[in-house]
DNA sequence: AGCTATTATTTAAATGGTTAGTTAAACTAA
DNA sequence: TTAGTTTAACTAACCATTTAAATAATAGCT
């Protein structure tokens, strides 16, 4: 189809325009015309390079669903600690949906379909490497050590992925109603927050051994 | 303009059917065609009594948010302790988001798109009944107490609506990652799940004043 | 290198189905 | 009579997609 070596200038400028049109209108609100104009393209080469604008659309949202994937590869690290583990992946969410702040509109709404092929693979890529088992995981070898109290294993860690993700996801609204002046700062402070309470929450405490 | 007292059949079929679109298809995927035949009414009947479809759209915003905000209203019961309060506002969201998660897709779209009146909507709700000012209040007077170690209110409270609104908002995505078999019972055991973690997590340990 | 056949890219201009919105007349009930 | 409600048919703009022809680029051959 499209050998990755050539610099295919126009298809390029389609996927660029195309994801800029996606993100701020959708898809259905999404104008080929004014993707082409955008991309300073006739727009035939939309359809002569992608054959329709639910393919265009697709194709956007599966490279940004790759880079995703790749960016979340090294997620969990099983060598290190406990705590460093946590720590290592809420930076990692961190750090990958900064980056791709760009798409959160798209991803929202993609999640709010019920039928959206972004989700299936979504999950396909969550469970293909794993990442629901080897968290918990995590969490029962934390039990088994003594070191946290008994809970139900996927409350606590739907707390962590709430914790780290709500704020990521929507972050333009929460800065707004909590008054977050200094975004990047606060940003950055989070991973710490985060894990510190996670842990004080699950740690068991220390004579309360009924 | 439409007197409340009067029951007009056609205008709430219309509204009802235009809820059921826009859900599943949002604004611009929204055919107003489509709406008239759900509602079992003439199309012009739309515009008898909303003038365009923008309009209808923002009719079922407006209601939504204006039922939420009522719901919403005994948010935080100054009176009672403090887990009190935090458990009585987790189980409040868990309650009017589980009673309306029919309008969760339109929500997210919603919050997706960065110029959208619902969501300056949704911020002056919050603000006037001074939630979050509330809310920090709580933390503040922990500390005072001494109950609640040193820590970033803003960064806590975020915590803590993460945990409870990520759920909550993403369900049916969570679910299916995480393999949540009884989803019922995993809803309702979460405030109490959710509120333990955090309690635990900003409490400072018994004898920890350096 | 030059000439040619073939393939890839680009363009302007349609096409035609879809869809928001309108009109003007008819019906209904107070 | 009068105001509110409903209908069928219409319109005009919109918008994804197609067509057919032109222009570059590339490879093959001598």
């Amino acid at each position: 189809m499209n050998s990755s070596l050539q610099k295919p200038s126009s298809r390029t400028r389609i996927l660029e325009a195309a994801a800029d049109e996606f993100i701020q209108y959708g898809l259905s609100g999404g104008r080929v015309d004014r993707i082409a104009k955008r991309a300073r393209v006739n727009k035939a080469m939309i359809y002569y390079y992608f054959s329709s604008k639910d393919n265009l659309y697709q194709a956007i949202i599966d490279a940004h669903l790759g880079r995703l994937g790749d960016e979340l590869q090294a997620s969990i690290d099983e060598s290190a600690g406990l705590e460093e583990n946590l720590l290592a992946i809420s930076r990692i969410y961190l750090r990958v949906l900064t980056e791709n702040s760009r798409y959160l509109p798209i991803m929202l709404r993609e999640l709010a379909a019920d039928d959206s092929t972004f989700r299936k693979s979504l999950e396909r890529m969550v469970s293909e490497r794993s990442l629901p088992e080897r968290f918990l995981a995590m969490l029962e070898e934390g039990k088994r050590s003594g070191r946290f109290r008994d809970c139900d294993n996927r409350q606590a860690v739907i707390s962590f992925m709430g914790m780290n993700l709500f704020y990521l996801l929507l972050a333009p609204i929460v800065n707004s109603i909590w008054k977050i002046g200094n975004e990047e700062e606060f940003r950055e402070k989070r991973p710490r927050e985060v894990v510190e309470l996670f842990m004080r929450g699950i740690e068991r405490r220390d004579s309360n051994v009924g």
